[in-house]
DNA sequence: CCATAGTAAAAAATCGATTTTTTACATCAT
DNA sequence: ATGATGTAAAAAATCGATTTTTTACTATGG
């Protein structure tokens, strides 16, 4: 048995998700179009389910869609990394002086317990697909409790495009290695409740989360269109 | 020949945008179910187009979407547009700082042909729908240079979130009177580029808009379920 | 009399086919 | 030879019908 979250429609929903999942993993190229019928094969699924699953994500800002012309996975530009980042800085700031405010006990016990998780997918080298849950599930639980619900909407939807960046750029074991140091250092910080100190960490864990993401652009690559 | 956007699919961006614009203006009941079959006959459009528009909306925050019981018109509560506005000043905050900063000439003749088209609105009572489109288009104006995409996209959904509140409420000509001062100020204060004052105006101007937008809210309202 | 199971009507979601629009190609005129 | 125009193939968008799921009602048993 699945377990699947089941909003709304079933076929739309799990082809919303696992759309959602490639285009974030990176496995369409960038800039590429996405033709229909294709996609109806890859996923075997009916026009109807696909077709609304393409105008969700096109809505949630992760595909183009053109004047007659179809759906097309944006493309990599390091302005919009840029932008994506800053802004990513500035909102989870704000929601991390709120959450150290807000945060009760349960919410102490529960970043403990997403620092453990996260930390053993750490050393655990193969499963790279868990080891970016748990990273996910950490930095969300971190902010959780801020209040306010656009604030994470918007957060998680900055943290989606981000991520469609870093997962495209190439390791960088180095830098890797300190932001996975930063994660038990946030910890300490927010269990003190040390505004100033735990946001300016999360605003430099950010920026070399951004330095590798960055690594994604090839900006004079010359306007790619096909794939496959 | 009509000035239609035209971006993607016709008939489903011109349902998108008729659906929109009627549920900004409150021509659907908060909390209402909306009928596939009913608005299929109101928009006298296919099945298809329908869906997709709605399934736009409701990734965009405008609908909700519920396991297989269709799509809804989310209920107006006070906590939600306390967190709305409150972001809304926050995040328009730091866009105006921004613009200021990075506003040319051109934004500035523009900001006042903007501020033009406002006041004369405010002046002719009949037009309230044209005075909300140059409303809507001064404060974009106010913020364009801000130089963050993203920033400018989510502060546009936060204002069409808020407007929804802010058109249910009843009209309120004093404060009213007070917010068309409020915006002739803000033009002399961005063009001295004085960020400091212009920031905290327009942080008031929100903070009087949300006492407005408040009207909306009568959370004693025993849950209406049904229009029509 | 109340609760539960079964059934029929209604609504939403999905499907395959049709229509419309775009793109690629070939023909013709300059 | 080049550019424009018309035509055919391909792709996307839309439609109406079918299938699935939910809801309301009824009958039956406790």
């Amino acid at each position: 048995m699945e377990a699947e979250v089941a909003t709304a429609n079933m076929t739309a929903s799990q082809l919303y998700a696992a759309l959602k999942r490639d285009l974030i993993d990176g496995r369409f190229a960038a800039g590429q179009k996405l033709a229909i019928t294709a996609l109806r094969q890859r996923y075997r699924v009916g026009l109807s389910p696909l077709r609304e699953a393409l105008n969700r994500l096109a809505a949630y800002g992760l595909l183009e869609q053109e004047n007659q012309r179809g759906f097309r996975v944006p493309a990599l530009k390091r302005a919009e990394l840029d932008d994506i980042a800053d802004l990513r800085r500035r909102l989870e700031g704000l929601a991390l002086a709120q959450a150290l405010q807000e945060g009760g006990d349960e919410w102490e016990a529960g970043l403990l317990a997403a620092f453990h998780r996260l930390k053993r997918a750490d050393e655990t080298p193969g499963k790279l697909e868990h080891w970016e849950q748990m990273h996910l599930q950490f930095h969300r639980h971190l902010l959780e409790p801020c209040g306010s619900a656009w604030l994470l909407r918007f957060i998680e939807q900055l943290h989606d495009q981000f991520d469609r960046y870093r997962r495209m750029a190439p390791a960088n074991d180095t830098i890797r290695a300190r932001l996975n140091v930063q994660h038990g250092q946030l910890v300490d910080l927010a269990m003190a409740r040390d505004v100033p100190a735990a946001r300016a960490l999360l605003e430099e864990h950010i920026r070399l989360s951004h330095e590798v993401a960055r690594g994604a652009c090839q900006e004079d690559r010359t306007s790619v269109e096909e794939r496959d």
